[in-house]
DNA sequence: TCCATAAGTTAGCTGAAACTAAATAATGTC
DNA sequence: GACATTATTTAGTTTCAGCTAACTTATGGA
């Protein structure tokens, strides 16, 4: 739970952008990472080589970054920053939805151990932060729950709207503003073909949403009960 | 109330720096701005430079800094944030006094203007933190009433404890455990020369005070009603 | 299988902000 | 008023984390 080495915030930006995308992805490409970091690719390879010698990272040339046990639990400990804070400005400042993220990037690697443990036991040791993302346990425990991307569901599949990336805020206003949010249940009526808008039925009303908000939705298939 | 060049967390602690001094010693000399903020005194020197290109600070060579009214705001926002902070973990979270000082340092550099303003309305838009030190208002307003160090006051002088620095947790836990805070009234009944201790009586009590404690007590001379 | 394109890396540079060592100004004492 | 002491600044270096440009490796179509 403490850190060694004293780590950057920029190391810790990218040991949770590298988790992220495993999570995601599988694995974290150069180019995916640089993307999200919002750096060059030649940025990223550089960075990377970095978190290899503090041993965050176990990576041979070319073939992209694994997190080590390290470097998945500093991950796990700044997402755990990131998903409370998000939880906690919702909860008790009453923020809406999509102004949180920018709020909780900065915050997160600034929050000690003591105040995330106060805030944590303010909101009840929460599970899920306000887009449906699993929130770590203090012991960095954490289950990722398989989701697929909407884009993916055929016409008649059913699911629950589980989570959907913080770091899109016209896109949180959008669900908000039509009120809907994680645990809505779902069922893809049409899409169409090129990364197209997706029909949906939200507990009754049909919502079309564009190729691009549909990949950012994250949706646990229905168990078919 | 927003910086329009995007100003470093480095250039934030100086000006707040440059500001306490000023407040206590009338001006800030490089290496006593060096000492606060552990840097070298070369370093200092380097960064008023840079302030000074920022319009933060004017200064000529071995005159030390003066903030300028640019410098002074940005020195005040911090400063609201930090003892807004301070005050925010103690009433909300409990946390002691001397604790909070350090958690203050960090987060306020990345406290963003709506969550200050959320702080302030659960705080009920306080003026003074847990030290004693006056909070600046929205607008900046500060009222910095004159104080003296308990350890320039004769025997017999009596005043209302004031504030304390607050980034020395010895003190303050010393203080605490005594149940001596900000606002109590003492008269000052003995003192030894050379930074000796001083015998000061809290509500009936005397309490003996190092040098070092007695610098660090700022003191509002009785009104003597 | 070959090769064009995409992805990833290396080399070299920049700006912030720290450092040490050396030089220079201010100050206070006699 | 001279000079020793202290304070301040300058010069030159380091580390971090970004950049561009040039180069290397992977990959997927024809």
């Amino acid at each position: 739970m403490v850190h060694e080495q004293l780590i950057s915030a920029a190391v810790e930006d990218y040991a949770k952008a590298i988790y992220e995308l495993e999570v995601r992805d599988g694995r974290a490409r150069t180019s995916a990472l640089a993307d999200r970091i919002s750096v060059t690719p030649a940025s990223a390879s550089q960075m990377v080589k970095r978190l290899a010698e503090l041993g965050l990272v176990s990576y041979s040339r070319y073939r992209g970054a694994r997190l080590t046990e390290k470097g998945r639990r500093l991950a796990l400990e700044v997402i755990r920053h990131h998903r409370l804070l998000e939880l906690f400005l919702v909860e008790e400042f009453g923020m809406s939805w999509d102004q949180v993220h920018a709020e909780a990037e900065a915050l997160e690697h600034v929050l000690s151990e003591q105040v995330e443990e106060r805030i944590a036991a303010r909101l009840g040791e929460p599970v899920v932060d306000p887009h449906g993302d699993p929130i770590p346990t203090v012991t960095l425990e954490i289950e990722e729950c398989a989701t697929r991307g909407l884009e993916s569901l055929e016409p008649g599949e059913r699911g629950v709207f589980t989570r959907v990336s913080d770091s899109e805020p016209a896109m949180l206003r959008f669900l908000a503003e039509r009120g809907i949010a994680p645990g809505d249940r779902l069922e893809v009526v049409d899409k169409q073909p090129f990364d197209g808008p997706v029909f949906v039925r939200f507990s009754g009303a049909v919502e079309v949403l564009g190729g691009g908000l549909a990949r950012a939705m994250r949706v646990r298939l229905d168990p078919e009960r």
